[in-house]
DNA sequence: CGCATCGGTTCATTATTTGAACCATCGGTT
DNA sequence: AACCGATGGTTCAAATAATGAACCGATGCG
């Protein structure tokens, strides 16, 4: 392993429950001899990467990072990283993906990409408002929401869009904890007749939900096998988007076990 | 210097107007071997710190920073404190507002918040490098800085921004003395043509100074009450954040003695 | 075609990193 | 007070990783 990775895998161990940590600690949680820990250390903090608490010297994260995440920010906005995640999960399902996110209590469709693979593909327009109980999305979202803000919008009166659309607060709720279980949720022509959608929900900074992206196909295109497959890749692109829009998943465990491999 | 230091400065050469920089480049501005660029890249690449653009494989900053970057915050809430005090200095002001940091022996622009009441109105871009001669928050600055770190600075060839910029070392030495006589730092049209700016420092826990926060307005607007107005509310702002930061601002023995290397 | 550039790779030389042992210091315990 | 087990920080010979000139194939340009 070259020194650059070693130092930088030092700033891998602060986490939010443990914010700042000593010399000795973070020998032991890295790996490697204290003498080593305090020279990688000694250069992050040169290079304003961490800094030392007054107090007992311990070590937390600098301001050089704040620079860094606020050029990252103007250099690739939300939009153009959304865009990559959803042209991808676009080519690798052959089906239509698209990004929509919360703003002002509604559910607003922000950024798409069209399948290419066949004649016949769901359309989208961006800056569309979609219904929270009936889309994917929509679900996703709903199943990640405060119980509070949730109760909220199902207390709402819930418009029927087609007559496959379910608006029973209760069977709802059922399915938001089938979409809390599986980690995607499912739509079919609950909001268009014939589109068949998967959704997954993507956090922001503080593991609250922000939006979802959503994978949408003709019904009469979809089989167990893409739908498994869809699935997955949706996972996958739902945890890399939140990554990289610099969100941490909600739960005990941020970073590890997770079923895509 | 160390091998992290040298990878962590090439992270130094990506700033607003420069986002992507390809392997040759890289190597060039950084004074290296381009096969030293090439691993130490790869490196950073690994760990998320910048990633590979498709088309002509440049590099640019990767999401690693950002997720770094909400941690810092939520460790230490310098963001979200400048930002308020930015803001009602803005709104106080009538003008724009911007909080600067030393990182690494460098002044960056961190924070900024414009003001809503004129139609021109000086703009900001966060994570830019400011001179420490040519504006009044590096003037602040560095007249509270050690000496000896200030005169590293005035030693280096200094640049002149604009015809307005002052260069020589012993006015900039008196300009200092005013600065901390009167707590404020001016500068007008030294970096940017036409822009007016005051400036205030920021103090550390161990009352060292780690950055400064600044009022611009255009030349045109300024007034002697305007300009007395501002210098008020700046050193009020500049003491509050100071102290929201977790920072002494300096006794009246100044007892600049430490070990720097 | 020739020339210049690009990103990426190789490998002998060299300089940096490494880690066991070492301080001085701090809080508890006996 | 003496002791103990921590802590952050430092030293130096030995081991390892970084270095850079030269090279490669690809691409772009007149």
């Amino acid at each position: 392993m070259g020194t650059v990775t070693k130092a930088l895998s030092l700033l891998d161990h602060f986490i939010p429950v443990r914010p700042t940590i000593g010399l000795s600690d973070m020998a032991r949680l890295a790996g490697v001899n204290k003498a080593t820990a305090y020279r990688l250390l000694s250069e992050l903090h040169d290079a304003g990467f961490v800094e030392q608490t007054g107090a007992a010297r311990e070590y937390r994260l600098g301001p050089a990072v704040l620079r860094l995440a606020a050029l990252r920010e103007a250099t690739v906005p939300m939009r153009e990283a959304a865009l990559d995640v959803l042209r991808e999960l676009a080519e690798d399902t052959g089906e239509t993906a698209h990004m929509s996110l919360l703003q002002g209590g509604r559910l607003v469709t922000t950024v798409h990409a069209l399948s290419t693979r066949h004649g016949t593909r769901v359309t989208m327009d961006d800056a569309s408002v979609l219904s929270f109980h009936g889309t994917g999305s929509g679900l996703a979202i709903l199943a990640h929401l405060p119980d509070a803000e949730a109760a909220t919008i199902l207390s709402q009166p819930l418009r029927a869009h087609t007559p496959e659309t379910v608006t029973d607060p209760a069977r709802l709720r059922a399915l938001m904890a089938d979409v809390r279980r599986s980690g995607t949720a499912v739509n079919i022509g609950g909001f268009e007749k014939d589109v068949y959608s998967h959704a997954a929900p993507l956090f922001g900074p503080d593991a609250r939900v922000i939006g979802a992206i959503a994978v949408a196909a003709p019904v009469a295109r979809m089989t167990p096998d893409l739908a498994g497959h869809i699935r997955v890749s949706l996972a996958r692109a739902a945890q890399g988007l939140t990554e990289r829009l610099g969100g941490t998943p909600p739960g005990p465990l941020a970073t590890t076990s997770q079923h895509a491999a």
